[in-house]
DNA sequence: ATGAAAGCGCTAACAC
DNA sequence: GTGTTAGCGCTTTCAT
């Protein structure tokens, strides 16, 4: 094992300027600088993570907490983080935290401590539901480190980064876009009720019904998990009823999807027959037949800016809570127009 | 910042006494351990990662290497890598390598240096294609860093684990099961040249063809790169042959899932008209219309029996080769049948 | 602009 | 069975 003293020594210099060197330090010769970069190459030097975490108490790792990883949501975000996380020196820790440690104060700072504040991390990253969750938040700025939260639900006064799109003022445009194709009769899924973003899916979509005068009807919304699954047992009911939708706006893709193959099975046609809109722009989306209209949300670039905010809190190295204020970064969404979508028609009467 | 000294004097005793007590050692009376207990907890002590990694050269992390991390294959795999990882009190960092590195040897030097050596993980998991390149896992095993290999395409003797199905008896299965509904005419659309899943399961078929002497026509294999597009591309192109084939097997799910499309595009009823059969059953499988037949990998148990190994690896601490001998371990694919491929019948013919 | 010395918090080696 | 000592490899502090 090389050490830096050993590249030191073999560049004749001391150990301090090798550290200045690495470091990227000023107040360095050029000639020295050089020296050192040689020597490090021909000794074949790697620097010891772990020696230089303990004397600068930084460990230039991320973590990315979650429920579960499977999915395209979180994935996407991962991969986004991944990617500016390696950009800027840092690495990319995921963890998985169980949904019910949540609402257990007890589990929730055991596992805090074991799995997160042991470790030391330069920042985290929370997405849906741990965004919301003001007890984890608070564990986790007392000890100090710096919080990306990803779609929370509300804005708090923590000190935190927050990242978001409107998903009200989207998911009111794309109940206009039913609309706008004739359709009256509109069905909604909902998804996790602890998710903000079901509520606010909701809001937008019972504010575009009621600005075109048409009333909602609660029995066409219907809870759901934001599961494939719960999409289609949803559709399966929706789609059953005497006085059927002839749209459907589901609060994510994966249960899109559901009610896409809930159609199959009863035979019934998309879009001619029942429009059917998601949200997220997933993997999925362009993979299914017909293709999902749906929001895009910026997943990966979530997952980016997460990081540059952490990398950026890192670097100031200021822990006074007055250096790192409460900061909100509200992203565009897009509509994308695809097959599953269109025109009221005969078809749709039942 | 609470120490370990200050639960020493805290409770009475020597810091190494209370390093045996974390540590689970023996040799230490139950009353000692008791009051080091409530110490560490009244005094709210939590270790600190870095200095324990410093001074036992363990570093409790664990890295998974891949292309990505979108999609399901890796995905899955890397959720049981996770869960497993937590299970034994270690942290699981995903690292991303440009594809194009491991055909430059001296990028994927520096890459290896800079993202994997230098944090000194106690075992690294690599995904295909990565588990091919004997450079890169020369580079691992010289800085003596244990490796489990998902899927490889050879096993070599560099006493590392590696973890796979059978790729080749599963997809003769896979093709047995076409031949057995009737069809004769089976296209085959392979994936990246470079992935060994590739030439073992393009083997598969032509060796199922072989035996019910069916001729292999050239023609009706196609390449692809494991992606819905390409299997998109390559569904469209069988389709539109003359004479089109009964059925398709696709190397993995993706492509599949692009076929069924390219189907639709066309106006080929699947499976009435051309069976489609896919390869992972990843999540997408049960998410299209028609549900995929597939071949079922254990994508969670890949990651979870990694992480075991790795874990078995750094506990002997032995970093003496002949202690960690080479170990390949064949778990069991699954066969699942579901809507997408059905008897050759008359709308099948052109 | 450079170097010497101190020490981050822990575990390994060795005494008792 | 328990405590003492040394030191992992680096960055920080302070002297020059």
């Amino acid at each position: 094992m090389v050490r830096m003293i050993d590249v030191a020594n073999h560049a004749g210099v001391s150990l301090k300027t090798v550290s200045r060197v690495l470091n990227n330090e000023p107040h360095v010769q050029d000639a020295l600088r050089s020296k050192v970069h040689a020597s490090v190459k021909e000794l074949g030097y790697i620097p010891s993570a772990s020696a230089r975490s303990l004397r600068s108490s930084r460990t230039y790792t991320f973590h990315l907490i979650s429920r579960t990883v499977e999915g395209n949501f979180v994935n996407t975000i991962q991969s986004g983080a991944v990617r500016a996380s390696q950009k800027h020196g840092y690495n990319l820790i995921v963890s998985l935290m169980g949904f019910e440690t949540l609402n257990e104060p007890e589990a929730l700072e055991r596992w805090s401590k074991s799995f997160l504040i042991q470790k030391r991390p330069d920042g985290v990253i929370l997405v849906p539901p741990y965004s919301d969750s003001p007890l984890f938040n608070e564990i986790i700025n007392k000890a100090g480190i710096p919080i990306s939260r990803i779609g929370p639900n509300e804005i708090d006064d923590m000190n935190n980064v927050n990242i978001t799109i409107d998903d009200g003022v989207a998911a009111k445009e794309a109940t206009n876009h039913l609309i706008s194709l004739g359709h009256r009769r509109i069905g909604f899924i909902r998804g996790y009720e602890d998710h903000g973003a079901t509520h606010k899916r909701f809001k937008g979509y019972s504010d575009a019904l009621q600005e075109a005068g048409i009333d909602l009807d609660p029995s066409l919304v219907k809870p759901g998990m934001f599961s494939f699954e719960s999409g289609m047992n949803a559709g399966l009911e929706l789609l059953s009823m005497n006085n059927r939708p002839t749209a459907i706006f589901a609060a994510n893709d994966d249960m899109a999807a559901g009610v896409i193959v809930a159609a199959y099975r009863n035979n019934i046609k998309v879009p001619e027959a029942v429009s059917v809109m998601g949200f997220d722009d997933s993997e999925l989306a362009e993979r299914i037949w017909p293709t999902l209209s749906t929001i895009r949300q910026p997943l990966l670039r979530y997952g980016e800016q997460a990081v540059e905010y952490l990398v950026n809190r890192a670097g100031n190295n200021s822990k006074k809570k007055s250096d790192r204020p409460s900061w909100t970064d509200i992203l565009d969404y897009e509509f994308i127009l695809r097959e599953s979508t269109g025109p009221l028609n005969e078809y749709s009467i039942t």
